[in-house]
DNA sequence: GTCTATATAAAGATAGAC
DNA sequence: GTCTATCTTTATATAGAC
C-alpha cells in the first residue's frame, strides 16, 4: 500500500468546500447583496483573493454555493397523506437545507435567486397539481405551495414570535386540515377520503 | 381675495411627494439594496443631490417612503367571516399598497424592513388571535397570517405562473375553507384526530 | 432652492510578488 | 498556490457655485 498524503488537489477541494459552506451560511443569513466576498473569506479563514481565484465572481460563487438539487419526479406509489406528498416534493415545515434558505433569503431582491426560486416553485406546483384530483388542481397546488412558503418564511426567515418556539410537528398538525381543504379533500367525514 | 400662487413651500411639498412616490415604487420593485438614490431621482425627474438635501440619507428616505400606517384596533361588531376579519387587519389577497410591497420586498435582506414587517405581522397575529376562539388561538392566527403572506409573496412578488393570472376573488374563494379550518371554524373533524 | 463637482467609502476584481 | 497591494467601479454623501 502506498501512503496517501493529502495531495494538492485534495486540499484544494477541502478549501473549496469550506468556502462554499461559509458562502451558503452567509447568503442564507444576509442575502446576496449584503454578503461580501470579504465576509465569506473571513468565515472560511482564507484570503479574499483566493475566493475570487476559485470562483471567478460573486455571482458564480452564489450559483455554486446554493444550487439546489432539482426535485426527483414523484415516483412510485400513492401518497398516504397530503403531508407525505408535500414532503416528497421537498416541502416540509422542519429544518430547511441551508442552500434553500439562501435562495429564499435572496429571492425577493436578487434576480437570479428569484428565477431559481420561481423555477423550483413552479415545478413543485406542477408535480403537486398532477397528484391531486380536482378541476382547479393547479391553482390549489399553487396555494398549498404558497402556504408552505409563507409559513417557512414567517418562521425561519422572519422569526415571527408566535411561530419561533413552536415545533414543526405542532405546526404540521394545526396546518393539516387546512392543507386537506386546499387539496380538495374538503368535506368532513368520509372514512376514506384519500 | 388674494390670488394664490404656488408658494415655495407648496412646490417643495409637491417635489417631495414626487420623490417619495418614485422611491416607493423603486423600493417595491427592486428592494432596498438595489435601489439607488440616482434611480429614484431619475424617476422623480430631480437631481440626485436634491433627494439627499430633502431626506438626508437613503435610510431616511426609505423610512419616510414606506412607513406603514399601523393597524387601527379591531373595532366594533363581530366579523361576519374570516375574510372580513382578515380584511380589517389589512390582510387581503387583492392589490397591496405600494408601501407595504416595498417593505415586503426588502424584509428578507434589509434589517430595518425586517423589523418593521415583524412588528406589523406580530400585531396582526395578536389582533387576529384575540378575535378567534381556540386554545391555540395565537398559533392559528400566526398560521393564517403566514398563509396570507405566502400567497401575497408568491403572487405579487414572485409572479408564480399559476397565480399570476388568477383573480383575487377566485383565490379568496379557494382559500376560504382552508382559512376557516385554520380559524377553527367548521373544521372537518376526523375521528382519530391525528 | 437647485445643480455641478467632488469627496469618501465600500466592494468587486486583477496583477504580480513570494 | 497563496497573499499583498492595487485598480476600478459604484454609490452615498457633501460643498459650493449659480
Amino acid at each position: 500500500m502506498e501512503k496517501t498524503p493529502t495531495s494538492r488537489v485534495v486540499r484544494r477541494r477541502r478549501t473549496e468546500e469550506r468556502i462554499l459552506a461559509a458562502a451558503r451560511e452567509a447568503f442564507a443569513e444576509r442575502g446576496f447583496e449584503r454578503t461580501t466576498i470579504r465576509i465569506v473569506a473571513a468565515a472560511a479563514e482564507v484570503d479574499p483573493a483566493l475566493v475570487m481565484q476559485y470562483f471567478g465572481s460573486k455571482r458564480e460563487l452564489f450559483e455554486r454555493a446554493v444550487q439546489m438539487p432539482s426535485i426527483p419526479p414523484l415516483g412510485g406509489g400513492l401518497a398516504e397523506s397530503i403531508e407525505e406528498l408535500l414532503a416528497r416534493i421537498g416541502m416540509k415545515i422542519g429544518p430547511i437545507p441551508q442552500a434553500s434558505l439562501a435562495v429564499m433569503r435572496s429571492m425577493l431582491t436578487h434576480p437570479e435567486a428569484a428565477q431559481g426560486a420561481r423555477a423550483k416553485l413552479d415545478d413543485q406546483v406542477a408535480q403537486l397539481g398532477a397528484a391531486i384530483e380536482d378541476d382547479d388542481a393547479e391553482l390549489r397546488a399553487a396555494l398549498m405551495v404558497a402556504t408552505m412558503l409563507g409559513v417557512t418564511i414567517a418562521r425561519q426567515l422572519l422569526d415571527l414570535t408566535a411561530l419561533r418556539e413552536v415545533s414543526a410537528e405542532r405546526i404540521a398538525e394545526i396546518l393539516r386540515p387546512s392543507m386537506n381543504a386546499l387539496a380538495g379533500v374538503d368535506v368532513p367525514v368520509r372514512d376514506d377520503a384519500g
